[in-house]
DNA sequence: CTATAAGCGAGACGGTACGTCCCGTCTTAGA
DNA sequence: TCTAAGACGGGACGTACCGTCTCGCTTATAG
């Protein structure tokens, strides 16, 4: 999507790099030492050594901060992978996010922005919309190009599928009562999978409601 | 354990029981005009006319509060079915589940509770023990029973089965795409016992690292 | 005025004693340190060991808790003197003011309050009924005694009295260019009462609009 | 102090005259609007469209615009009277001074200044020099004259006598409790005035310490 | 006719204080 | 001894201005 406008052409004084660097240098810092519900935008601007209005300025909210942070940290997970082989797509997605959720900072900082989106609702459409939605449409993409290609039937449910999907990661890193590693990854991919090569008698679309 | 000491007889003035009904009343009324993350004790005491340290006294948290008022909304969830078949008796227990989620406060409740034991460390125990330990006995209830009428292989993984059949219930609660209704938990369901049927070449036991 | 109901009898905690002294000690060191202007509530709290919560629970700004403090180092200010001879109940008001005025602190104090109330409309009818109209009460009751003593003409504006006798003393007090002493204040009382002697040619009377 | 050199010719774009008037312009509009407190460098610069270094190049201080702005608006307040008698020239000069703070942007302006002063000292300089001061030069040129004239006795104390002429005014505009107009003026004038013409027994110099 | 320099708008920046909200603890008097 | 009331120290919230800074553009004189 090209601009077609020049630019704005920005006035004033630009904006500092350094703030930016700062400020994601304090926010990984805290989180690591008082986890995600620890970290204030009080003390982020202290650490930061950065003004409390210049914080507000770029990140109204910390969930903005720590998305920004996220998605800078696992910039993959967001490309559509194609190779030729539902299977092989899905293994990359899911496994990557796992990959993603390994690091115990991304862990901390995942956990924490859903629990935000719940708390403070109107921190829930930009959680929704910079990060599942996203997630959502690679998803899409990967299950249109297999629909295509007649690895899966037509009427198959996406919700469902990704509901399946990504459930068990979100689940296991909000309970924390197994590891979230590569091997469940894989697993879940495995299962799904399996539930769709042995259609019959399986209903992937919604029922019709009986009257 | 039963107290064989006739009973210590208490000293003072006696727990207030209009107290207990009184804040039910009132995290009830603000769950719903303010949402979880709008409660607080402050706010409680106010509406339930009573004083804070009264508050603290009984329930020291919020989410102790809302844990209470759940279990109470929803006691038949933590009761073990035992239809004689898996299916029936996992088709009670998630279903079972759905249903109390599906009622608004309940949904809100539960939601702002997961939340809550992210951002508030202290509080993820007794959530943890309360409320998804309790499930999970149940499951695993189930499970042996079905693996000893043979309905399950004996090395099945509990965990990875409970991940698969919570996993996305909790999903939709929090990201809110889709509704959590009883079709939704029936699906689900259906989903992981054509899993467990199909069985080979599925792995359900841990691999051993392969070195 | 006597309070006919038995006085509501004060329910909870009450107020500590040691708030009011510890704000009273930090009010009057950080005026003698930065000046009127230079406190801030905030600083105070800091300084106090107290909560701004608490700060502002009993006094709402600045100029109250100042106003406070003047009217305790003060008291014999708002007393109606009465020997019997205008120019000994005069005195014993102007010099008393003027005495009040010589103590650097009360002094920083009252040329704050003035000012702040010109700056901030909110606190300038406090500071008008809390400070100026309890002398203006003062010298009411002075000037109607001479009246009726026949010390003074029926017909004199107290208005006017009350600002030839006061407007030097806070022209001092804010212009700084000479000393606000016993003196000064013996001085002013003499002119004025010169000026009440040597009645004719003088109007005290505000004259009729002529048409 | 003449510069001798034919002036160093200033290098650069020269000052915007439409900044100086933009200022003002806003500086009035503000005043009316919110009062001397409510006005902001930054609600300033704001509304004048104009940069805000550019205004703390030319006002550093918010007084230093208002005090401009005073100045520019009561030129006759500054100048020498003349009329060969003494209660001409201090008629003139106090009406004058009473006429300017009738103008209620004036009288807000000027209320403003002498807050300002006490709060922000470093701001007092700049006010007693530029108003006061000027103020003062202009009585003291009037007394010395009649003195000359032997209308006042030489031993007069100007600065008592000063106080006595505008205390009761700069009173009236701070306290507010009745208007400060023309009517005003002139009674205050001739009460000072009916003073020293009544002389003895009244001490118009500092008493010697009495030992 | 170009180079230089200051004036200028815009606005980012570190900072301080604002006044409010809630936390969890405490201290009362009354039940 | 429990209760309602509420004061308390503390700390974070999000906002408003402060006065300084860094930009790029404009407008003049100087060379």
């Amino acid at each position: 999507m090209k601009e077609s406008v020049p630019s704005p052409r920005p006035r004033g004084r630009p904006r500092s790099a350094s703030v930016r660097v700062a400020v994601h240098a304090a926010a990984r810092r805290l989180l690591r030492e008082k986890g995600y519900g620890g970290v204030t935008m009080e003390g982020l601007a202290r650490t930061a050594g950065v003004g409390k209005p210049t914080l507000y300025r770029w990140w109204p909210t910390k969930a903005a901060l720590y998305l920004e942070l996220y998605r800078e940290g696992a910039p993959g997970v967001f490309q559509v992978p194609d190779h030729g082989r539902l299977a092989d797509d899905l293994d990359q997605l899911v496994r990557g996010v796992a990959a993603a959720l390994s690091e115990p900072l991304q862990r901390e900082a995942m956990a924490g922005m859903f629990a935000e989106a719940q708390l403070h609702p109107e921190t829930f459409p930009e959680f929704q919309a910079g990060l599942l939605g996203m997630r959502r449409q690679v998803l899409l993409r990967i299950l249109a190009r297999a629909q295509a290609r007649g690895e899966l039937p037509g009427d198959l449910d996406p919700l469902l599928f990704g509901d399946l999907l990504f459930g068990p990661l979100i689940y296991r890193l909000l309970v924390r009562h197994a590891p979230l590693d590569d091997d469940f990854a894989r697993r879940v991919v495995e299962q799904v999978l399996q539930q769709s090569r042995t259609r019959p008698p399986w209903r992937w679309v919604r029922r019709a409601p009986t009257p």
